[in-house]
DNA sequence: AACGCGGGGGC
DNA sequence: GCCCCAGCGTT
């Protein structure tokens, strides 16, 4: 198709330069392909410059322990993606002697790899004719051909993967990048830049001036607030921060206690003194976190006041030793509050 | 199919 | 404030 080859063309003259667009092995596209799942490329590259160095082969990844590869992960959100990523890269390092897969079946059964992040590497690291169907893609897609599916009812990337197999050229690799580069800088959400676009001749959403009815895409509702105390509980300079739960939201990470009010006005009785911060916000996709940061000193005469608070992996530590640790940003503003009061 | 799962950027 | 972002795994 004649208009494939002008997106190809536009692809070629005005890509943008990134990390991974240096290399070609699968390992390197795979881990890109893991941190980019709904975070946007200026986020990443930093995050992929520092993984990289320290885990170049995914045998390096594969030999690594939880703990650090979180540590290089802390802050970029999505942890699941990073225990998945290592748990893959142990499948792929141990069960195939460190060559990424081409079969089908074999990826789609690597940890953290589902269909986009499938399609991404075999087409970007392998040249092979698969659909990499993101946000993206659903964007540009709908908008050149009027598709009116719901974008956010999950069978309907089945739509935009038969489209993109329709479409699909020789050139796999770059097509399916190209067309993820073009959502990315042209055919952007809010105020499309149709003049500059090379698809703009075919773009049926174009000719009807109906670009931003594109995507339908059906609302989901909005986040209720929780409100916790923040307990920064000090040894002279050392903080305490213990390691959270296995599951849930901001698993496995380190933090400092968060408890109820509820539970707050009962151990507030207790103690003699104690200092209030200034309220701090977190707001996650589906939560939005109010803390107070309460300053208390840990003494051997009110440490029983906290043993039932206190039950997982805990440690007092300098700040110093702070980097040491994966710590969610939730924590890091909490601390951070602390440190202006000083 | 619906939901849980981070954090940042754009408007 | 809201929406979006090179989505995936579980239920």
């Amino acid at each position: 198709m004649k208009y494939t080859t002008y997106l190809l063309e536009w692809f070629d003259k005005n890509k943008r330069q990134m990390p991974w667009r240096e290399r070609s092995d699968a390992y390197s596209i795979w881990v890109s392909e893991v941190m980019l799942q709904q975070t946007q490329v200026d986020t990443v590259r930093p995050y992929y410059e520092r993984f990289m160095e320290r885990f170049p082969t995914v045998h390096d990844l594969a030999m690594a322990t939880q703990e650090e590869v979180y540590t290089y992960w802390q802050g970029l959100g999505y942890y699941r993606r990073a225990d998945n990523l290592h748990k893959g890269a142990k499948v792929v390092s141990e069960q195939y002697n460190g060559i990424f897969p081409t079969d089908p079946k074999l990826v789609k059964n690597i940890p953290g790899i589902g269909p986009y992040t499938m399609g991404a590497v075999l087409s970007i690291a392998f040249n092979l004719p698969y659909p990499a169907v993101d946000g993206n893609v659903m964007r540009v897609l709908s908008r050149q051909f009027l598709i009116e599916d719901d974008i956010a009812i999950p069978k309907t990337r089945k739509i935009f993967e038969e489209k993109v197999m329709v479409l699909m050229p020789e050139d796999a690799r770059n097509f399916n990048q190209a067309l993820m580069e073009l959502g990315a800088l042209i055919c952007t959400p809010k105020n499309p830049k149709c003049e500059s676009c090379p698809m703009k001749p075919i773009c049926m959403a174009y000719e009807e001036g109906v670009q931003i009815e594109y995507p339908v895409k059906s609302s989901k509702t909005k986040a209720e607030p929780d409100f916790y105390k923040a307990l920064i509980l000090k040894q002279g300079d050392k903080i305490y921060l213990e390691k959270r739960p296995e599951e849930g939201l901001l698993a496995k990470l380190w933090g400092v206690p968060l408890i109820t009010d509820v539970v707050w006005e009962k151990m507030k009785s207790e103690l003699v003194t104690f200092e209030v911060l200034e309220q701090v916000q977190h707001v996650f996709t589906h939560r939005r976190w109010l803390m107070t940061p309460i300053v208390i000193e840990y003494t051997t005469q009110n440490a029983k006041i906290f043993e039932e608070i206190l039950q997982g992996e805990g440690v007092f530590i300098v700040p110093e030793g702070l980097k040491n640790y994966a710590i969610a940003t939730a924590f890091k503003k909490v601390l951070r509050k602390l440190q202006e009061n000083i």
